[in-house]
DNA sequence: CAAGATTGAGACTTCAATCTTC
DNA sequence: GAAGATTGAAGTCTCAATCTTG
């Protein structure tokens, strides 16, 4: 056990982390919405579903892919589905069970909306970063993100 | 102008940096308000206002040094306010404006929430990285920080 | 009773509209 | 009219409770 306190380098860093997400994630909120009408939450469940292997997902194993909590993604597919952007219907087999599935609208919009959206991903975080920089961050979140799959708490 | 897309190294690195933030910010959201009865807003908002060398910020600073909406930070000043964390008076001298201050309850709130949240911020984030490589991401951040604030969209 | 999934309430964020003072 | 700030409505997220089928 050490002190508790971030050191300046910890602070600046940690600092910095959040400013990026919350800056790159706001702009690239407000760019999906002008230019495809679709929030971020949609583009990821659209995302998920439209890079299966399989035409459908199980609810728990789209909210397993997204890191969401059941019930966010209960009501975000709810909303989504009122938009015409996916269908549920009963398991084929699993009487408990849903389906999920995008539909050709949904499709639509993840095909239109990828391109901006990858582009500004790149114009907002990656032009930021040297070229050589962009494989040991990966790596160094990656090990993060490792070592935190092995704490609970 | 190039590709549109990810490179296969960037598509991890961007998807390594959503899922760590995700993790951290929701474990942290849980250790706050287990162990200090804060949201993490409310623990933001009062580091703010305690490590202002001034007793008293205006909305429009605090809102400006957590670039948050002017709106936002006044629904939650409502609710802090509410909880007996923070105060509003009217500001001394101009009278379309309010002075902000940390009350002894805000106080006492950050200063018993403070070590435990450092320690969690460390321990989830820092525990993954090595010592060498905590300057260079700080670098590599404000880098990317400094493109952003250089650019509009 | 477990598992799969939904529901409703409450807290939070965003957007546009509003109010007051300079 | 512009600046400082608040308000209300609509959308979103979390938590606990609920419903249905295995």
């Amino acid at each position: 056990v050490q002190t508790p306190w971030l050191d300046d380098t910890e602070q600046r860093a940690w600092r910095a982390f959040l400013r990026v997400h919350s800056q790159v994630m706001g702009r690239l909120a407000r760019q999906l919405q002008e230019d495809s009408d679709l929030s971020l939450a949609d583009y990821d469940v659209l995302v998920r579903l439209t890079e299966s292997a399989a035409p459908t997902l199980r609810p728990s194993e789209l909210a397993e892919r997204l890191q969401w909590e059941q019930s966010r993604l209960s009501h975000q597919l709810s909303r989504m589905e009122r938009r015409g952007l996916v269908w549920r219907h009963d398991h084929p087999s699993d009487g408990r069970g849903l389906v999920i599935e995008a539909t050709e609208r949904g499709w639509q919009a993840i095909r239109s909306a990828a391109p901006g959206h990858a582009e500004a991903v790149r114009r907002l975080f990656f032009d930021g970063v040297p070229a050589a920089e962009v494989e040991p961050l990966a790596r160094l979140l990656e090990d993060v993100l490792r070592k935190l799959s092995e704490t609970d708490d």
